[in-house]
DNA sequence: TAGATTGTTAATCGATTAACAATC
DNA sequence: TAGATTGTTAATCGATTAACAATC
C-alpha cells in the first residue's frame, strides 16, 4: 500500500467505493471492471483506476478487478477491519438515535460507552451502551483508552470538551455540533457533520 | 446577483461564510475585511473576494466589507430567508432528533408535517408537528405543496418514495438513507448526509 | 493626500480526463 | 492469438492563489 500523498478528494470517494463494492459482493457479484464500476457510481472510468492506483494495483489486464478483493483491500485501506473504539459525548437525541440506529461497527467502530451531564441519566443503558456522567471521563479513558469521540453534545460546552478530549489523546472527534472546532493539536482529526450547512446548500440549489 | 457559472466548490462555502458572519454580527461587529475574516475561517483572503465576486461586489475599497449588509446578501443569495415549507417522511429516532433539535427556520425552512409508515404513530404530535399516515401524502400535497422532503425513512421503501416524491412535484430530497438515489428526474436537487462515508472518512485519517 | 482594501486579471497548482502501451 | 482492460503518462480542465490597478 502506497498511501503517500493521497489528496483528500480521493480519500473522501474511498467509503463510496466500499459501499458499492459490499452490495455488489452481497449481490454476488464476483467480477468488474473500471468501465462498469464507473457506470454504476456515475464516475469515470480513468478516475477509478486513478483513485486504486494510489494504493497499488488491484486489478489484472484484460479482466477487470475481483469485487471481493478489491472491497477486502479498500476496507483494509480504510481502516474499517480494525474496529476502533469509540465514545459517545451526548446522549441527546441525536445521540440517541446513532445509538439505536448506526451500524459503528460496519465503519470500523466499537462503541463502548455513552457520557452526559446531567446525572439523572447516568447509570442508565441505552441500546446497550451504559451512560456514564462526563466528570468520569478522564477516569473511564485511563481504564480504557478510545481513539474516537462523538460529538453530540450542545455548542456551549462544545470547544472546551474538544480540548479536554484531545488533552486526554483521543485521535479524532466525529463533530455533530455544527461549529467548527479549532484545535490547538492538529494532530487530532476533526470530521464535521454539519446539517445547517448541508440544508442550506439544498436550499441554495432549490433556489435555481 | 450575477449566480451564473457558480461551481459547487462555491455553493458549498457559503452557509460557512453565512454562519460566521451571523455570529460576528451577532458578536456586533460592524466591518469585517476579507484579510481578516480569512484568519477567522481558516480560508485565504483572495478566494473570499473571489467567491463574494461570483455574486456581485459588496465591499468597498479601502474599508472592508459591512459585517450585516453581506450577511443579508448571502442570506439571500442561499435563499434562507424564503422559508421554504417542507415535510419529514419517517419520524424514526433520526427524524425524531431532526424535529426536535434543528432549526429548520434559521436554514430557510418552514416544517409543516410529518409522515410515517407505522399507523399507531398518526395523528400524534410530535414537538409540534402532526404525524401522517405516508398513504395521505399525496391529499395533502395537493392541498399544500411543499418543495422539499427529508427523507429519515429505512433504505428499503427509500428508491420508491424518492421517485413518488418526485412524481408529486417536490424541488429537493434532503437525504438521510446513507444511499444514493438515482433521480429519472435530474431536476429534482438530492442532498445527501452520508454518515456512514463521514464516519469511514475519520476512519481513515485516524488510521494514518 | 496617503493608506487600506477591494475587484479582477494573470499565474499556479491540483484534480480530472484522455490516451495508450503493457499485459493478462 | 485476439480482445479486453489495466496501470500510467500526458493533456486538459478547473479551482486556488498571487498580483496589482482601481478607488474609497
Amino acid at each position: 500500500m502506497l498511501r503517500e500523498n493521497v489528496s483528500g478528494a480521493v480519500i473522501r470517494r474511498m467509503p463510496k467505493y466500499f459501499r458499492y463494492l459490499d452490495e455488489l459482493h452481497q449481490n454476488g457479484v464476483a467480477k468488474i471492471s473500471s468501465r462498469a464500476l464507473a457506470e454504476c457510481m456515475g464516475l469515470t472510468a480513468s478516475q477509478i483506476r486513478q483513485d486504486f492506483n494510489c494504493f497499488g494495483g488491484f486489478g489484472q489486464q484484460g479482466y477487470g478487478y475481483n469485487v471481493e478483493t478489491l472491497m477486502n483491500e479498500i476496507a483494509s485501506i480504510i481502516g474499517v477491519n480494525r474496529k476502533h473504539k469509540a465514545i459517545i459525548i451526548g446522549v441527546g437525541n441525536i445521540g440517541r438515535a446513532l445509538i439505536h440506529n448506526f451500524d459503528f461497527y460496519k465503519c470500523g467502530f466499537n462503541l463502548i460507552a455513552a457520557f452526559d451531564a446531567d446525572r439523572a441519566l447516568c447509570g442508565a443503558n441505552i441500546g446497550g451502551i451504559q451512560v456514564h456522567h462526563i466528570d468520569e471521563l478522564e477516569k473511564f479513558y485511563d481504564k480504557t483508552p478510545i481513539e474516537v469521540a462523538i460529538m453530540t453534545l450542545p455548542k456551549a460546552p462544545a470547544p472546551q470538551m474538544a480540548e479536554r478530549l484531545a488533552g486526554m489523546g483521543v485521535r479524532g472527534i466525529w463533530n455533530f455540533t455544527n461549529m467548527d472546532l479549532k484545535m490547538t493539536n492538529k494532530s487530532v482529526m476533526v470530521e464535521d457533520v454539519h446539517f445547517a450547512d448541508s440544508l442550506m446548500t439544498l436550499c441554495y440549489r432549490i433556489s435555481e
